[in-house]
DNA sequence: CCCAACAGGTACGTTTCCGTACCGAAATAG
DNA sequence: CTATTTCGGTACGGAAACGTACCTGTTGGG
């Protein structure tokens, strides 16, 4: 019943699927904290010191290569965690990983997860879903740069943001959705002129707002969807 | 020793790695085949029945969505093992998965498999340092998607049909080609030709022949390598 | 041995997106 | 309140790749 009232405010997804028995091994450990947009949360090739449980907000993975090619390969919000590579049995970040929306979230170090995951069959069993729905996320992340014109990547990546967000604002400028598809500034500033001149958006300096989130699942098509599915079957049994 | 002799011929890496003792959950349950090109491993949405142990041969991973727009993810062969999903605790197959380059390899039931790695947990922590190797692969292919230009997502891919064949040879179509890059296939065609002529490889119908590794390691840039060295790191440890 | 299917060479107009640049408006700092 | 930075609107030429198509040479099946 502590536990219980220690979890009631608890939004994170994975979090709440954790069973009472295995609480005693994360729950004890978790410092809450508020983070800020742009906080860094992993940087390629230093060592992960904590695994993120975020409440709100949402983080960009960014795939980064020796000449600095970047792109984002996956965005987390409440329903997952940071630090999938923990979750395999490596303590090395892959990726740059940082707040691209403000939030706030819960913290475990490294050692207490990993002795978490080690110790308890479920737990594992639980992240290890977790990480198998972000790998999903990745191959359509894939999929969609090789595939979708900017227009759809964009509506595709408004989509998962705002699945993670818990107003239809997105307060993010056209420099970093730019850099976050890998494609010119100015090539956003004319697509969200499309979906503004549609009716699918209104913008303000900054910030983007979601007005017929339905038309823009429309102009993603099925670039959008899939990995979301996958996850709730993932989490959700079969 | 029996089983030492058994292991004798064996190419495949993970197989190399299993100890002696997490030998007998694996290597009783092995079943030798030929892999022609082609034949099909998995099939999205359906359940996986084996995982396999490539020796020789290349297979591609494709993701796919709903309107049937598909890219190859991921390539495997003897360095690794299809069927990730059931690594990460699921049986159902994301992808799809057919041998791309013909060649032979070992399978092993879903069953058998997944016993395995429940029982063991060295097992499991090879087999997770593989699909984290595996996850790395697919962020590249998302990073080279894009970023890259036709040449060197062509050049990573030659490089990473390459390291996974005994020959110089690849017995592709162009066709083929242009299907896993997901560009056409007489772009595939105009960048082969840019090859040529610079002597980095030479064709025959249905046939291409890497004559200058470097060469092409240098086209690809950044765009190749990160994965590999990783996995190194990964399973040669640190 | 012939023919159908396949591989690939080539071309052309078109679309998409890039690189770059410049400018004005809005926010922020001093 | 002003100076500076940031953000977004817009433009232009050009590169990359597309869709499509047609044609030729190779290959394998009947």
């Amino acid at each position: 019943m502590m536990e219980a009232h220690a979890r009631a405010g608890i939004r994170n997804r994975l979090l709440q699927k954790i069973s009472l028995e295995d609480w005693d091994l994360i729950g004890p450990h978790l410092e809450a904290m508020t983070l800020k947009e742009r906080q860094v949360i992993e940087v390629p090739g230093k060592p992960i010191t904590h695994a993120y449980f975020l409440e709100i907000g949402v983080a960009s993975v960014v795939a980064v290569d020796a000449e600095d090619h970047r792109i984002e390969v996956s965005v987390i919000g409440y329903e997952g965690v940071t630090g999938v590579p923990l979750i395999m049995g490596d303590s090395r970040a892959q990726h740059s990983t940082y707040m691209q929306i403000g939030g706030s979230g819960h913290r475990i170090t490294q050692d207490a997860f990993c002795g978490a995951i080690v110790q308890s069959e479920s737990l594992r069993t639980l992240f290890q879903k977790s990480a198998q729905g972000f790998m999903i996320q990745i191959s359509h992340t894939a999929l969609a740069n090789g595939r979708a014109k900017l227009e759809q990547r964009l509506a595709r990546w408004l989509l998962m943001a705002h699945d993670r967000t818990t107003s239809d604002a997105v307060p993010l400028t056209h420099e970093f959705l730019a850099v976050m598809l890998g494609v010119r500034r100015a090539g956003v500033t004319v697509a969200i002129h499309g979906f503004e001149r549609r009716g699918l958006v209104t913008t303000r300096r900054g910030q983007l707002t979601i007005v017929n989130r339905a038309g823009i699942e429309q102009v993603a098509g099925s670039f959008y969807g899939t990995p979301e599915a996958e996850l709730k079957r993932l989490l959700d049994g079969k």
